[in-house]
DNA sequence: TCGCGCCACTTAAACGTGTAGGTTGACTGA
DNA sequence: TCAGTCAACCTACACGTTTAAGTGGCGCGA
């Protein structure tokens, strides 16, 4: 019998008041407050009391008192959200709830309130930055209490930090899958601006793998997400000389332009250019040909990501190294 | 100067010292509470001391006195979040953002936390479902003075409602696409359990449309999103008699599984089978052959539901007509 | 001159918690 | 016997707002 409809609610009054101690020990005994005595007696008959009025604490009262409240606050970049970013969404509200944490999401795409309407309204625990935003605003995050973590670009004090997910190694993984057959490289980058500096960082590790093989630079260009435009960058990269012979997309849907692109031209992938995408969608096992794709896991990171939080509100000072995700690749036709 | 870096935090108290009023007068002031005179100078006294001071009102505390926030809570169903319900998450972001809400989303895969604990954690002015769920924990909510408002199912009080914004128009509009030139039609179904409803009902908006031109009842199929079990579903309909000619697919993603059965099978769309898919994801574009998609106009389904929100929390009683969302057909080769 | 009404405020009571600091009474050791 | 200790609880304040009810002063009509 959890709601009666009466319209009052009931408070710590009412549970004491049934169980005939006062609200104090309520809430002594429902938080169970360490250093704290309570007979054994008196604790069973506030938490049956509590049960039998279906009693639940009132979150902005004890949000008031305490100056936080029991809630994540997950700030998302102005991205398309599509499947990989989904799935760690579900798996972040898991991770959390498995420490009694509310992990809520807010998506910030223009026109949206400003940032500080957004925390200012939920007083979070901690706030997920997923998307980058101004040092000064997390400074004032951070100067009320509240715990910042940026998933991205890092800094502490001001001291820039790797991210704590890093992009790097996906283009890295990417290079070495092909790098075996492969000894010029291109890098197809999407249309969108907003994904520019996700770009840059896979583009990166591809870089590094070829300086580190001693191979040319990759040879970077934006692929739009239709027919045509990708069939230019595609005749590009086949007129250079040496001509690129293996392709790093920035994500499936880049590659599958790609793939789309080499039919319109009558040539086929791997022989003639071959693919390697990410995030393996459901599309890329249904492309012509069957799309390669370097897959992370997403709940490794959503896990280290919860971890690190949970831990900094426990009040470790969490250790600052990057969460090592493991990649994989999904070996299909197109590489 | 917003955040001095001292710790206490700049009260209503505080702006009443530095303008020379008392705090019930801030109060009036900055929320301009009507019926309530309050001389010009003082206003701007009142303005001023606040801007100086950089003071913002504390929303555990208007929570806990007015009983609600100013958020808007959505409930994600279980579903794979992707391309269309993120950009649906962003348009309603920025829908409430013009009625000065926050738009805040939970995702709710298991194991989660008990619904409950997430709306008494942020005690919404209203909750968004977008997932189904107990009517029982509904009329909880609205016990707690939480407005709800269901997109999907409905119901008020007890009876049953056309859903706000409904499926089966969807699946309407394939079959009216396909029906100029096929006179059996086929569904492809996806192989999530979890989908299941709402696959039903797009069904059944094919079904009315064959039923209404005196059709055969569409032959629903599940089709796997891999080659070999979606041509086991492609093989069945090109068997029939009279054999099945145009296939509405619940998804792009379930329509490229089908036309990679065709390609598998030697076969072309749409001359051996017409397929049409929903949600024009970025790959339909890309598709061998080119993929026609039904695309439905997620930023009026956006405004319509913030619409009715914000209507519900004015008092207004919100009419209960669905939301009418013009559908768009892609039209590429495929069909 | 008095009384009434109105403007422009102020006072003070909630809202429901957490928690520091006190207050019992029983028990212990010398 | 009595100061001292400790378990077990209670009293009372603070968190920062909103808002109903009250108050002083001024203008105005009779």
């Amino acid at each position: 019998m959890t709601g009666t409809s009466s319209g009052r609610r009931v408070t710590s009054a009412d549970v004491a008041r049934e169980a005939g101690v006062s609200r104090a020990t309520v809430s002594y005994v429902l938080n169970d407050t360490p250093h704290q005595k309570i007979a054994d007696a008196t604790r069973r008959r506030v938490w049956e009391a509590a049960a039998r009025l279906g009693y639940s604490p009132s979150a902005a009262a004890r949000t008031l008192r305490t100056g936080r409240s029991d809630i994540v606050l997950g700030l998302l970049p102005n991205w398309p959200i599509e499947h990989v970013l989904g799935r760690l969404i579900q798996q972040l509200t898991s991770a959390f709830a498995e420490h009694e944490l509310t992990f809520l999401v807010h998506s910030s795409a223009p026109p949206a309130r400003p940032l500080r309407e957004i925390w200012k309204a939920v007083t979070p625990a901690a706030v997920l930055a997923l998307e980058e935003f101004p040092e000064s605003e997390a400074d004032a995050m951070r100067a009320v209490g509240i715990q910042v973590v940026m998933a991205l670009h890092g800094s502490v004090r001001g001291e820039p930090r790797p991210p704590l997910v890093s992009e790097e190694p996906i283009g890295a993984v990417q290079a070495r899958h092909l790098v075996g057959k492969h000894r010029r490289l291109g890098y197809a980058s999407p249309d969108l601006t907003r994904l520019g500096a996700l770009a840059r960082s896979r583009l990166d590790g591809v870089r590094e793998v070829c300086a580190e093989l001693g191979l040319p630079e990759p040879d970077a260009r934006t692929v739009p997400l239709e027919q045509s435009g990708a069939a230019e960058a595609v005749k590009t990269w086949l007129a250079a000389d040496p001509p690129v012979t293996g392709i790093c997309a920035f994500n499936d849907d880049v590659a599958m332009a790609v793939l789309a692109a080499l039919r319109s031209l009558g040539l086929r992938a791997p022989q003639d250019l071959a693919v390697i995408g990410v995030d393996d969608i459901p599309g890329a096992a249904l492309a012509q040909p069957p799309l390669t794709s370097v897959v992370r896991d997403t709940d490794a990171i959503a896990r280290g990501l919860a971890r690190r939080i949970v831990d900094t509100l426990d009040g470790k000072d969490a250790p600052a190294d990057p969460i090592r995700d493991p990649l994989r690749v999904h070996v299909r036709e197109s590489a």
